[in-house]
DNA sequence: AACACCCCCTGTCGGC
DNA sequence: TGCCGACAGGGGGTGT
């Protein structure tokens, strides 16, 4: 489930229950998840206690009272849940999926929490916290795209003489560290910049922003905010941490709605899908330009 | 450098 | 009902 809205979801679900509790025992129910576990994984997590849950980009960053931080991230189908220890307790929805059930973290106080990821393209490292920034997963990260980094100035810098659809820029974790395939379609269409657009003719001779350019940061960071009140979007079965579902998925206006109407007031188009570098991308032709 | 394409893995859904 | 291909919220690697 994971772009920013979803992940710090999680990260805030998680948080009550991670943030000063002590891990007991590590269990991991395979040597791998999309790239091996560090050496002495468990060992290493045993007896520690997590001193705060952070998020960059779409990492989560659960640092750790030995100088380390527990870096996860999501891939496309992690999920993360709590469960308090119940002997006997017969959890019956959960045992279809419970092969997939990779990682248990078993805190104090009888907690658990367990890392489910069928497709496996998660992961979990270990970093010295001081070296976060340094490595080669974050340095090259781009700026939070809720932050104040995040304005046309920057979109015109990044953008100008770019012959890349305005989309593929927009992915680019490098430049925006957090925006995924929805949350982009989205901001476009918010934006009514057509996500075929080469990104460079959004940016003027003079370095400047076009208007149009000029919309998307607030369209960006609309769509981000609208969504993480509403706890992400939950597509096909994905839970919250305490099992409810994000609901903002009923708010997409483009995303995977190919055939309809467009939600723009006025607007006579249809919604189109075009696959762009493989992925597919939802917009409207006659309200995007 | 910049860009397009392929792949990793499993599950689900629509069409036949 | 069953089978088969297309596709899925991410991102790393490679080729041009």
């Amino acid at each position: 489930m994971p772009e920013l809205p979803e992940v710090e979801t999680v990260r805030r679900g998680l948080a009550p229950a991670l943030v000063g509790a002590t891990i007991e025992r590590v269990e991991l129910r395979r040597r791998d998840l999309r790239f091996p576990f560090p050496e002495r994984f468990a060992a290493r997590l045993q007896d520690r206690r997590v001193l705060d849950l952070r998020r960059r980009a779409k990492y989560l960053l659960a640092d750790l009272d030995d100088g380390h931080s527990l870096i996860m991230h999501l891939g496309m189908s992690g999920s993360f849940r709590i469960d308090e220890e119940t002997p006997g307790a017969f959890h019956h929805k959960r045992d279809k999926n419970a092969a997939h059930d990779h990682v248990v973290l078993h805190l104090d106080h009888d907690r658990r929490v367990v890392y489910n990821d069928p497709r496996r393209f998660g992961y979990m490292l270990l970093i010295a916290t001081q070296a976060i920034d340094e490595d080669k997963l974050f340095r090259g990260l781009g700026v939070e795209p809720l932050s104040g980094a995040l304005d046309a100035a920057f979109l015109a810098r990044v953008f100008g003489g770019r012959a890349a659809p305005a989309k593929a820029l927009l992915l680019d974790q490098r430049l925006i560290a957090g925006l995924g395939n929805i949350y982009v379609c989205e901001a476009l269409h918010r934006a009514h910049i057509s996500p075929l657009r080469p990104a460079g003719s959004l940016v003027l001779a003079s370095g400047r922003p076009t208007a149009a350019l000029a919309r998307l940061p607030q369209s960006i960071k609309g769509v981000l905010t609208d969504a993480l009140k509403a706890g992400g979007s939950s597509l096909r079965d994905h839970r919250q941490i305490d099992g409810s579902l994000g609901y903002f998925q009923h708010s997409f206006r483009v995303y995977d709605r190919e055939g309809a109407a467009c939600p723009t007031p006025g607007c006579k188009g249809t919604i189109t899908r075009v696959v762009q570098s493989g992925r597919s991308t939802f917009y409207c032709p006659s309200c995007q330009k």
